[in-house]
DNA sequence: GTTGTGACATTAT
DNA sequence: CATAATGCCACAA
C-alpha cells in the first residue's frame, strides 16, 4: 500500500476551499504525485468517511463530474456544488464560452 | 507471474 | 461531438 501518496492527496482535497474546485489530475500534481490521476480516484474512493473530505469539488477534464449521469453519486455531487454556488449542466459545471476552466479551478 | 478494471488525463484522429 | 492510443498504477482474480 501507499499510505503517504494517500495522505497528500486526502490532505490536498481537504484544502479546497467552499465554492473552488479542483480537477484529479490538478489534485495529484498538488499533492506531489504528477501523473497519477487516477491514484485520486481511488484515494477518494476508500476515504475513510471520518476525513469529511470535500470529494465533491475534484471534478474530472473540462471540469466534469466523473460519476455515470444517473447515479446516486452523480446525483449526490451536483446537488452539493449546486449548493455552493454552482451551475451543473449535463454533468459539467457550467461556463459561459469567455470563462476558461481555469478561472474556475482552485489555485494556491 | 499476467490480465482486466477503474471517481483519470492528454493528444491525435 | 466520439473513439483510440498512451501513460499512469492499485487491486482483485
Amino acid at each position: 500500500m501507499n499510505e503517504a501518496a494517500l495522505q497528500a492527496i486526502w490532505r490536498t482535497v481537504k484544502n479546497i476551499p467552499r465554492g473552488e474546485v479542483a480537477t484529479y489530475g490538478a489534485v495529484a500534481r498538488l499533492a506531489g504525485l504528477p501523473g497519477r490521476a487516477r491514484l485520486v480516484g481511488y484515494a477518494l474512493k476508500v476515504a475513510p468517511a471520518g476525513l469529511r473530505l470535500p470529494w465533491h469539488r475534484v471534478l474530472g477534464a473540462g471540469a466534469r463530474i466523473s460519476f455515470p449521469p444517473n447515479s446516486p453519486e452523480h446525483a449526490e455531487q451536483s446537488r452539493r456544488l449546486r449548493a455552493e454556488g454552482h451551475t451543473v449542466t449535463r454533468g459539467r459545471l457550467a461556463r459561459s464560452p469567455r470563462t476558461r476552466l481555469d478561472e474556475l479551478l482552485w489555485k494556491p
